[in-house]
DNA sequence: TACCAATATACGCATATGGGTATATCTATA
DNA sequence: TATAGATATACCCATATGCGTATATTGGTA
């Protein structure tokens, strides 16, 4: 119960929404994640902290990178985030992150170790 | 997304999932939701009226009693509540409050016009 | 009309939460 | 070793939120 109660927690800010369906679609970096989203790294940060100690996501440094991806065990979670992604066009913020994620994947390799 | 957001923040709290599965159930008035959920009467009223305010449940007044329903238009509420019940074994206080209104129905006939 | 039951809400309080600014920490490179 | 870039976190602040107690409101009945 309190895993469900905390599902819902998270899902209560909208920056953390958007991260989430972001980290659904892949694994990304706070630099790539902060540019989408045009907000501050420490904000971004925070957030990514709340969602990786309360175990809905994962860290991974890669050199100066920190890469954060979604940990697919929560079944509730997995059920919103695909609701969501089915029904996109309902969100039309949540679109457009997911739209300047593919044009970045398409024109530039961001984070790449040199 | 106002409205997925706010989905999710009625949602965060323990006594309002646990009032929403109920009524996801059968319409329901006050006495009996206060009854299964042995909270009090002050503190039920106030998330009905949160919950109704945000427009995820509907109040008739039957008599001195008033019934709660839920307003079945919001289909992630139903996605999210559907899980709920189909994964019920892993909510143990969602499966005894549901079990007791089973219970109430079974014996007596509460909120009755006399 | 008075009294009672069911329910909503006002008020005050304690705690939680999100966000900005500043700073600490870690890694890469010259 | 110093410098720079990426990121985490400390600190402070303002606002939101849940809860209990007390009281107001509505409907039923004698």
């Amino acid at each position: 119960m309190e895993k469900l109660l905390n599902t819902f927690k998270v899902l209560s800010d909208e920056t953390r929404v958007r991260l989430l369906v972001m980290l659904y679609h892949k694994k990304l970096c706070v630099c790539e994640l902060c540019g989408v989203l045009g907000e501050s790294q420490p904000k971004v940060s925070k957030h990514l902290a709340k969602l990786r100690d309360m175990g809905f996501v994962k860290d991974e440094r890669q050199e100066q990178f920190i890469f954060y991806y979604l940990n697919m065990d929560n079944k509730m979670l997995n059920t919103i985030l695909q609701e969501i992604v089915v029904n996109l066009g309902e969100y039309p913020t949540l679109a457009k992150d997911l739209q300047q994620l593919e044009g970045v994947e398409k024109f530039i390799q961001i984070c790449e170790p040199k």
